[in-house]
DNA sequence: ACCCCTTAGATTGTCGACAAAATTGCTTAA
DNA sequence: TTAAGCAATTTTGTCGACAATCTAAGGGGT
């Protein structure tokens, strides 16, 4: 089903992706202190295990650690949200630029035809299509890139915090076709090679998606 | 002297920052294997140190490690720089935007001084600038920026991995005075708030910059 | 009543031991 | 001679113990 799937091949591996998924989807709550013991013990692993995750976990900004005093799951904030966002848009931005220059003619074909299954679901469902189907839309872009400082800050960087944003604080209804739409004329872009045009729909997607959220955001 | 300096609190920030500049300027080779035991002994700390900081510069690109296997320290390639001022260029660019938007008068007035400091500098000896100057003032601008992932994903992110390239695949010579002439319309344009030249003129010169090193790289 | 200092408890930081996995080198059979 | 399999060694992964540091609670002085 998800394009692009992480192989744990350690413990320490499992326990942070568990760990991670745990932080998103809000189980562990945001602002929340992590005891390593705790945890240790929670996980069934040792505490250096941990402390591996928690490490990684800040390297995606999932959590803030103070040295000697312990780590915190991030709070979300609409201050936050903005920036987090204004970073993706360039970014991404520049990974439809890329992916525009540097897909092959058979990953485009692939695509295309991911967007045709989706198109299936939106019409039957709404459900599948904002969770995994979008995040496998962008991944392909992204990887589509074929720049590996850019696919590492987003897949391994920004991603999960954007998604952590899209959970927690609701993110679906009436925009599904509308950003259905959005996906196909950036798909249409990178087909005819337009590398310009890819980016500038890119930015403007991740901008209304901003949008989005914001407005759902009564507390600003 | 520098303008950002990153307070080691703790024996595992000592390591890392003295394992990272090790790699960095070259003291441990690109793509010599990392062993764990020999490094704890090198270091003089316990293995789980040694550990966490290779688990850090995996982070910031500088070593890649494989489960059960080990770490390498990265190579250095035309193509690995391509890639690497690729993204260099489009998020330095965006600092620069968010800066002339972001910074206070006080912070521009603090970077023009800064630039008359070098500017004294580049008169009498070329060396101070390409080094610490020029990090300085690239380092002012992303702070200026206000935006914490940006800043991150630039400090803690793949500044350390251009570092590398530039000490280790040399970068000097006579474009230090072109380069102060850019780093100043960059400030001018800042001063201005003219957020789209600034940005400009940002891209253009990390794209100069990387053309000089290219240049230099004789293999290609 | 308030503040500072001391002390006890809890939490993080560091270490070396043991377990699991990979690498190396030797032996043997085709 | 080569290749495959096995054994020994090395290297990484995981764990719990001990040390250093922070936090919280209580007591004494003003």
């Amino acid at each position: 089903m998800a394009y692009f799937t992480e192989r744990a091949v350690t413990v320490a591996d499992k326990t942070f992706f568990q760990f991670r998924k745990d932080i998103v989807e809000g189980a562990i709550k945001p602002g929340s202190k992590l005891n390593e013991t705790e945890l240790s013990t929670k996980y069934a692993v040792g505490r250096s295990v941990i402390r591996e995750a928690i490490n990684r976990l800040e390297s995606c900004h999932l959590v803030e650690r103070k040295a000697n005093i312990g780590a915190r799951v991030v709070a979300l904030t609409p201050e936050g949200l903005r920036e987090l966002y204004q970073v993706r848009e360039s970014l991404e931005g520049m990974a439809a630029r890329l992916a525009a220059k540097n897909m092959t003619d058979q990953e485009i074909t692939d695509l295309n035809s991911l967007l045709n299954t989706h198109f299936q679901e939106v019409k039957t469902g709404d459900s599948y299509y904002q969770e995994a189907g979008d995040l496998d839309f962008h991944y392909r872009i992204i990887l589509g890139s074929k720049n590996s400082h850019l696919i590492s800050m987003l897949i391994n960087g920004i991603y999960h915090l954007v998604r952590m944003y899209r959970v927690q604080l609701g993110m679906a209804g009436p925009r599904v076709a509308t950003a259905f739409d959005e996906h196909k004329h950036i798909v249409q872009a990178i087909s005819n090679r337009d590398e310009e045009l890819a980016e500038m729909l890119m930015r403007r997607h991740i901008s209304y998606s901003k949008n989005n959220i914001e407005t759902k955001l009564a507390g600003y």
